[in-house]
DNA sequence: GTCTATAACTCGATAGAC
DNA sequence: GTCTATCGAGTTATAGAC
C-alpha cells in the first residue's frame, strides 16, 4: 500500500496504481472532488473499488495526489519563463507560446484549479499549492523599465501581466460558451483556438506599442 | 407549495421561500450542485430541511429555479449593448462598463456559469439557458466594417470579441489565484480590480489602433 | 494483490404530528 | 406552514476469503 512510491516511467507504467491514478485524474478534473464518484473510477481503471482503498486508503487522500500532480506539473514550465531573465518582448512571446501549449495539452485543467479553488479552499492552500508559486517580480520590473525608457506605452505591469494570462487561459475555460455565442462546432472551436496563439501575442504588442 | 408564485418585489421578501430560494442561490453559486447540501441550504435559510422539499420538491428543481434566475438576469444587459447600434467604439466602452460593473456585483456567477455547464452540459443547456442567446453577428459586422475602413487595425472579430469577454471576466473568475501571485490581500485585491474598467479599456483602445 | 460482501455513513426525500 | 423522526438510495470504507 504504498501510494508515494512513484516509478520514475510515470509515462508508461501500467501497474494497477497507476492505471487507478489515471483513472482518478480524468474523473477529479472533469467533475471535481464532489462529482467524481470512487465507484466511477474503479470502473474506469478496470479494477475493483476495494483496490483504490488499499492503494490510496481514502478518496480525499487520491484527491490531494492527483490534484497536487497537476498543480507541480504546470508551475515549473511557468515560473521558468515568467522569472528568467530574457528582454522583455522574447519574454512575452514565450510565455504566450508555452502557456497556450500547456493550456491546449490540458484544456481543463485551468477550470480544475479555478473551481476546486473556489470550492475547497483551506484544503487546497494548505495540502495542495506548493510552497514556492512563480514570483512575477522581475516581469513586473521590466515591464516598469521599458515604460521608463519609453519602449512601450505606459501600463501598469500587475495588470499586463493579468491582461495576458487573460487572454491565454480564458477562451479555453470559457470554451462551451464560446461555442454556443459563437455558433461553433467542435472542430471549429478546434480550428479557431489553435489561432490564439498569434492572435494574442499580436494583440499584446498592438497594446503595448508607444504613441 | 407553490414554488412558481414569485411575489413582485423579489428583492425585499423575506418570506420562508425566498429565504431559501437566498440560501440556495449563495451555495449554489458556492459549491455548485455536487457540492451544496440540502442540509447546510436548510441551516443558512434558518429553516427545517423537510421545507426545502416543501416548497421546492426536490433538489434538481431548486437548482433550476437557482441557476436560471442567475443566467437570465445577466444576459439582457448584456444583450442590449451587444446588439445595439451604437458605434462601434462607444459600444466597446458600454460593453465593458457595463459588464465589469455585473461581474463585480456578483463576482461567483461567470465561474459557477462555466464550471456548472462543463459537468451538468445536457442538464444546462436543455433546461437552464433561455432559447435566445445574444447575437454577436452585429457586432463582428461592425469590427469588419471598421477595419475596412481603417479606423482600426487589421483582427478577427471574433478574436476580438473573445479578447474583449477574457479581459473583462477572468480576473474576476481566478481572483484567488491572482491574489496569491500577486501577494495581495483582500482589500489590495478589490481596489485592483476596481480600476480593471479603465485599465481594459484603454488596453483595447491601444491595441486597436491603426499603424 | 485482488476480489466479494457488507458495514457505516451521508444525504435527499417522505410521513405524520402539530 | 413548520417541525421531528425516519426511510431508503447511493457512497465511502472495511472485513475477510482467495
Amino acid at each position: 500500500m504504498r501510494a508515494t512510491e512513484m516509478t520514475p516511467n510515470d509515462k508508461t507504467n501500467d501497474s494497477t496504481e497507476q492505471k487507478i491514478f489515471d483513472a482518478a485524474h480524468e474523473l477529479f478534473v472533469q467533475k471535481g472532488l464532489d462529482g467524481a464518484k470512487m465507484q466511477e473510477i474503479a470502473d474506469r481503471a478496470g479494477i475493483n473499488k476495494a483496490l483504490l482503498h488499499y492503494y490510496y486508503r481514502t478518496k480525499d487522500k487520491l484527491y490531494e495526489m492527483v490534484a497536487k500532480s497537476i498543480i507541480h506539473q504546470g508551475i515549473p514550465i511557468i515560473q521558468k519563463t515568467i522569472e528568467s531573465d530574457l528582454p522583455l518582448e522574447e519574454k512575452i512571446i514565450k510565455f504566450v507560446d508555452f502557456y497556450i501549449d500547456l493550456i491546449r495539452r490540458n484544456p481543463f485543467i485551468p477550470l480544475f484549479i479555478i473551481s476546486e479553488m473556489n470550492k475547497h479552499p483551506e484544503q487546497f492552500i494548505e495540502k495542495i499549492l506548493p510552497a514556492r508559486l512563480p514570483r512575477p517580480e522581475i516581469f513586473l520590473k521590466q515591464v516598469e523599465d521599458a515604460v521608463a525608457a519609453g519602449t512601450i506605452r505606459p501600463v501598469n505591469p500587475q495588470h499586463l501581466l493579468l491582461n495576458i494570462i487573460s487572454l491565454c487561459v480564458f477562451p479555453f475555460v470559457a470554451r462551451p460558451i464560446m461555442q454556443m455565442v459563437l455558433g461553433m462546432q467542435k472542430t471549429e472551436a478546434d480550428q479557431f483556438l489553435k489561432q490564439r496563439k498569434t492572435e494574442v501575442t499580436e494583440f499584446i504588442f498592438a497594446a503595448l506599442r508607444p504613441r
